[in-house]
RNA sequence: GGCGCCGUCGCCAAGUGGUAAGGCAGAGGUCUGCAAAACCUCCAUCACCAGUUCGAAUCUGGUCGGCGCCUCCA
């Protein structure tokens, strides 16, 4: 069996074959260090997070890079909107006007902290910047979700001399040309030579130009043609290079780190769709034309995050940040909301859309997050039911498993799914089915166990493998790698928090509750359940005692 | 204007030629002091029209609706 990828390049599903047997190199572009990230991020690396651990269960040796973006126009932007300070008259920029008073408190308490940081330190604010928010990327941003990390993380100002050769490589080859101090790559010369620009985004670049805004400071000689090096203004930061003082244009960074990390070709380079043009039509030609060798094999893309069926992105001022997603739901829910659906298909995070168009339903209408929840806390509790039955029992070597083909299949119909293209969606499908066999036979009695083909020992057996396999797919995709018990605990603090749940009391009632019951004085037991209910907590009753949660 | 994507049950969402996965909600049931949970059963012919085919949600053409890229963007 083999793992088949929808290569875009390709516009077909393919057998994903690597470069090297057994081995997997990979690079997913990173962000541009000038702001925070959102949920839209937040996908695309929970997406690639999983395809990258599914590649490594499947037994690939992966190396994976992700590069930090961390010389950019809108990073020296910021540098210079921090400089004016909070009267400076960026404030009144287009791009805030969206800014409510919480947005501009963070903003400018974000832009204190950063020139706290750059006291002392003789570098350009700009450099700060991007220091600040890789570390916010890595310590608050992305560090609660577990990502595989990135063997390399490489950032285009430690690679500037990979830059330059590559430029310098692609002028050589007559695909390049300086003019005052600007270096651009020569689209209809590359095309002229190679006929492929346009291959992964499906354009036509005689066509581009007529839609294309070309500044009129543009030394540009063709309206599609891209800088490679952009020459330094004033009081910008600055390399030096065979065309004087300046920096990196976009792409370039990503063709020279990529194949600086991983050379060419590599197996397989991801990003968000919106990166199709210019970004990654740009990588494949620079990096193609300079280095007379395929650049990638497999190109794939994931879908937007979109809010209302709109794509969610800062401009539109419609994101919801990775800080404030971490306030509505634990960073598991997420990946379990991400990857329920396929990695290059939209997801739409509206809570308003169903209560327009169902007017009826619409008080019985969940939102994603709350069934991504509860969907969670089921997988849990499912597990730590069958662990605790499984717990201290002899699982006899000699004990086979009940022919059972749910679970017996279980893992196949698993890889089965994940192998073409990497489908989370129906994965998590079978492995939902694999829950809910573990439930049916913990309900079983201890009668009806004793009647199974094998007995108790094969229904121990059964149990333990499946609850071992779902823990190896769910872990294939990064989910229910944490104890259940803990990880329950901390669902319902989480909710307790949100809802403002006064836990202490909640417990006290039920304590009460329990005495109630003892009495069996059911017409107060159930005066404090309802109670309860109204405090917005559910009970669960067992033989062990009684559960409470957090109603959503 | 150019290129491209999407439209599957009330909601979410798999499914690229062989007769519609899964989740939520809903109905009925088993279990339970009651309830909840868990489990069982039921619940769609795939925007519309016209073709290709023995056979189409899946292919082709058209219509309507939504979105994306072409400027920064995961």
């Amino acid at each position: 069996m083999a793992i088949k990828i929808n290569n875009v390049l390709t516009r077909k599903k393919e057998v994903f074959e690597p470069v090297e047997e057994g081995v997997v190199r990979m690079y997913i572009c990173g962000v541009t260090v000038y702001g925070r990230c959102h949920v839209g991020h937040l996908r695309c690396y929970l997406s690639f997070d999983a395809i990258i651990r599914y590649l490594k269960y499947r037994g690939y040796d992966v190396t994976y890079v992700r590069n930090f973006t961390d010389i950019d126009d809108k990073i020296i932007n910021r540098a210079k909107e921090i400089t004016q300070g909070p009267e400076g008259s960026w404030r009144s920029l287009p791009a805030y006007e969206s800014y409510d008073a919480c947005q501009w408190s963070e903003r400018l308490a974000e832009d204190e902290k950063i020139l706290q940081r750059a006291k002392g330190q003789d570098r350009h604010l700009a450099e700060v910047v991007a220091d600040h928010f890789i570390d916010v990327f890595r310590d608050e941003d992305f560090a609660p979700f577990e990502l595989i990390p990135a063997q390399v993380e490489p950032r285009v100002s430690q690679h500037i001399p990979q830059v330059i050769a590559l430029i310098e490589s692609i002028i050589e080859k007559g695909f390049g040309y300086e003019v005052g101090g600007d270096v651009y790559f020569d689209v209809p010369a590359y095309h002229a030579a190679s006929a492929s620009y346009g291959k992964l985004s499906g354009r036509d670049y005689t066509q581009l130009v007529e839609g294309a805004r070309v500044a009129p400071t543009d030394k540009k000689r063709f309206g599609a043609d891209f800088a490679l090096w952009k020459k330094s203004g004033e009081g910008e930061p600055a390399w030096s290079s065979p065309w004087g003082q300046g920096r990196p244009g976009w792409h370039i960074e990503c063709s020279a780190m990529s194949l600086d990390k991983l050379g060419a070709p590599f197996d397989i380079h991801g990003g968000g769709k919106d990166l199709i043009f210019p970004h990654h039509e740009n990588e494949i030609a620079q990096s193609e034309a300079g280095t007379e060798k395929k650049f990638c094999n497999y190109w794939m893309h994931n879908g937007f995050v979109t809010v209302d069926g709109v794509k969610m992105s800062k401009s539109l001022g419609n994101f919801i940040s990775i800080k404030d997603a971490l306030g509505i739901a634990p960073p598991e829910v997420w990946r379990l909301l991400v990857l329920s659906t396929h990695y290059a298909h939209p997801i739409d995070f509206s809570r308003t859309k169903a209560a327009q168009t169902a007017s009826v339903a619409c008080e019985t209408v969940r939102g994603n997050i709350d069934i991504a929840y509860d969907r969670l806390e089921y997988f849990y509790e499912t597990l730590r039911r069958a662990d605790e039955i499984v717990a201290g029992e002899e699982v006899g070597e000699e004990a086979a498993c009940m022919e059972e083909p749910r679970a017996l299949e279980l893992l196949g119909r698993f890889t089965e799914a994940m192998d073409d293209d990497f489908n989370t969606a129906k994965a998590l499908a079978v492995l939902g089915d694999g829950m809910k066999l573990v439930n049916e036979l913990c309900d079983l009695k201890a009668k009806q166990v004793k009647k199974l083909p094998g007995g108790r020992p094969s229904w121990i057996a059964t149990l333990a493998k499946l609850t071992c396999d779902l823990r190896e797919g769910f872990g294939a995709l990064g989910l229910l790698r944490c104890d259940p018990a803990g990880a329950l605990t901390a669902c319902r603090e989480f909710a307790a928090r949100c809802s403002c749940v006064d836990v202490s009391a909640v417990e006290a009632k039920i304590a009460e509750r329990e005495r109630a019951r003892e009495e069996k004085d059911w017409a107060r037991s159930d005066a404090l359940r309802d109670e309860l209910v109204a405090m917005g907590i559910e009970l669960r009753d067992s033989s062990t005692g009684t559960d409470w949660r957090v109603i959503r």
